[in-house]
DNA sequence: ACGTATTACTGGAACGTTTCAACCACGACA
DNA sequence: TGTCGTGGTTGAAACGTTCCAGTAATACGT
């Protein structure tokens, strides 16, 4: 029972800079050097502590280290869904750029529900993260201010922030409908369905306007047909191509506009079950053209979005916010506008102009 | 310039319990007690405490509550690939059950890199996380006795544990494997070809050798290739296909077994535009049954794993081992394993027996 | 031999919490 | 009248870092 491995080294009490200290001979504040200024440590020290951190197992930690800091070295990303493809692409993008500078990310979802989403940020904000980027549900002004008044810098991602004081990075997502909808008349379409969402998100708002302006703009006989889901998934794209399903043949829109193609794919999948075939008895077009949209049961058109651009776009603006902020540079928010564009597929293929 | 609104008041340091201490007339203890033992404070103090903590706009330091209290209330999850719907899924599962005890959960994922996992869980060591939950890529035990040496528990994740000293949730992927092999089988295949991974994932060593337990105890004379790949997403289903279809007729495996969907969407993505028709000319059959799958361009067989309620599940099982170590109870890890279910869409719709 | 750099290291303060022993006033009880 | 709780509050000591003003020792130029 006398003998002691390296896996018994560390039952007690959690081992610190000092205990390492002791084991090396050295001051604390040596040991604090050889791990943040190497430089000013000679050689033989160096590698003393080095073995005494090795024997102890010591591990730094990391909330001393913030306290001592004053703030942390992490940003903080709120999106509304990481099961949606979107927001794990947007994800990664950012957090490509984030690593890159050695810094760290934590990644929220809001659900779509605001209440989460100020819990999120009020997490952030105790954790003293240096930025938030922000995918937000409803007016995010009230975020942006107050975040902004403790120093933390603001992105919004996937909306245009021109609105509030911060960088924003966003599609044109009236433009992105806009030639959604055109295309969807282009093919002889006249009864056109828009699915998704609630206008408590902005992007559902623009969506909805640019569709609608493309309508007007055509002059065409064309009418539109919203309908309306809690949230923008699998989900409820199959609950409303079942509603749509059962309108009479005469009188069922003979496209549908789907917000973004988590709906689509559902609204496919509905309409599958329902007999309706797509494109042939009804059109399908979605948004976002994630991966999953091209090998969807009839390939789906879509409207794409540069996501892992956006992201990294975003947290390229945030770092540069923040830099600013420490070198006291002034800084002007910047809005970068991505232009989305359409891809055809077969789920809108030409339809000869019947009715 | 003499009038000052909310909106300035934290212009300078950032704000300490000390300041809303001064500012309420109280002392710094009292503070805390209002927010961590009102039951001791009276009504008219906590009064004027809140009262200063609004005026203040004070906001909890994280990192010193961490610090002092020794550990912090947050566990991590490691997962190989975020933009994997699967995985998602399980994240979910873990994170519903995580926060419903007022914890909160950290995401990272390693891209199924071992130095990725390796810096991660590092990472979340210096945070002083409680627990981690993690589907390792290779080995897991270096992580988990290091991980346990130092009193964080740790719950593996789709990956059977018994031969690691910790808790494991995980689907009996070799019957998995063998389901979807004897299937295979039953509609008439004889050449079938295996895609997916590189040895280094316990999952896919369980799902081949279960696939060729499959085919050995079949006894019949049927022929399985092995197409490995260096991930399992999108973009190798993709290669895949294209290397499975220049092989002349006779000699292309008549199905395929993906190990897991992502790959399975993209082989079949690839065999359409090389030409090749799925179940017709070339059956497939998937992994995980992501939602995906069923709106797949044909209809994806797959293997369903029950993905939440993996993931739920881990978390409740760190949880309870977290608290077994603070009530100081003995603890006995304890290895769940779920079973696999095949769901049959028309990707492997039976094939007239003819060669 | 003297001041002056330079190099390697030390010791202690500070960061913002939580916790805990001590204290005070005040009424109740003997 | 003294003693004992008891509800409300205080003050200071941790927690584990980083940072900075010193000190000690060595080398350098005059």
């Amino acid at each position: 029972m006398s003998s002691m491995t390296r896996s018994d080294v560390n039952h007690g009490k959690s081992v610190s800079m000092k205990d390492v200290a002791r084991v090396a001979g050295v001051a604390l504040g040596t040991v604090s050097n050889v791990l943040n200024n190497p430089e000013l440590v000679s050689e033989a020290t160096k590698a003393r502590v080095q073995a005494a951190i090795d024997s102890l197992g010591w591990v730094r930690n990391e909330s001393a280290r913030q306290l001592r800091a004053g703030r942390s070295s992490a940003i903080g990303l709120v999106v509304l869904d990481v099961g949606n493809p979107f927001f794990a692409d947007v994800a990664r993008g950012a957090e490509d750029v984030v690593y890159e500078r050695g810094m760290s990310m934590q990644i929220g979802n809001s659900d779509q529900r605001p209440d989460r989403e100020a819990r999120l940020i009020e997490d952030l904000e105790q954790q003293r993260v240096r930025g938030v980027l922000l995918a937000p549900v409803g007016d995010a002004r009230r975020h942006v201010e107050r975040l902004n008044q403790r120093g933390v810098a603001v992105v919004l991602v996937d909306r245009v922030g021109d609105d509030a004081d911060c960088c924003s990075v966003a599609v044109d997502d009236a433009h992105g409908a806009r030639v959604a909808i055109n295309h969807l008349l282009d093919v002889g379409h006249r009864r056109i369905a828009l699915v998704g969402g609630t206008t408590d998100l902005m992007q559902v708002r623009d969506r909805r306007a640019g569709a609608e302006a493309a309508l007007t703009e055509s002059g065409l006989p064309a009418t539109l047909l919203v309908v309306s889901t809690p949230a923008l998934d699998l989900a409820n794209g199959i609950a409303a191509a079942a509603q749509l399903a059962v309108l009479p043949d005469g009188e069922r829109p003979t496209a549908v506009f789907a917000l973004n193609d988590l709906l689509a794919i559902g609204l496919l999948q509905g309409f599958m079950t329902a007999g309706l075939r797509v494109p042939k008895d009804i059109a399908l077009i979605g948004y976002d053209d994630i991966a999953f949209a091209a090998a969807a049961a009839v390939p789906l058109s879509s409207v794409a979005q540069p996501r892992q651009a956006l992201g990294g776009r975003a947290a390229e603006l945030l770092l540069a916010e923040i830099d600013d902020q420490e070198s006291g540079n002034p800084h002007t928010h910047v809005h970068e506008r991505f232009a989305p564009e359409l891809v055809v597929r077969k789920s809108s293929a030409a339809r000869r102009p019947k009715d």
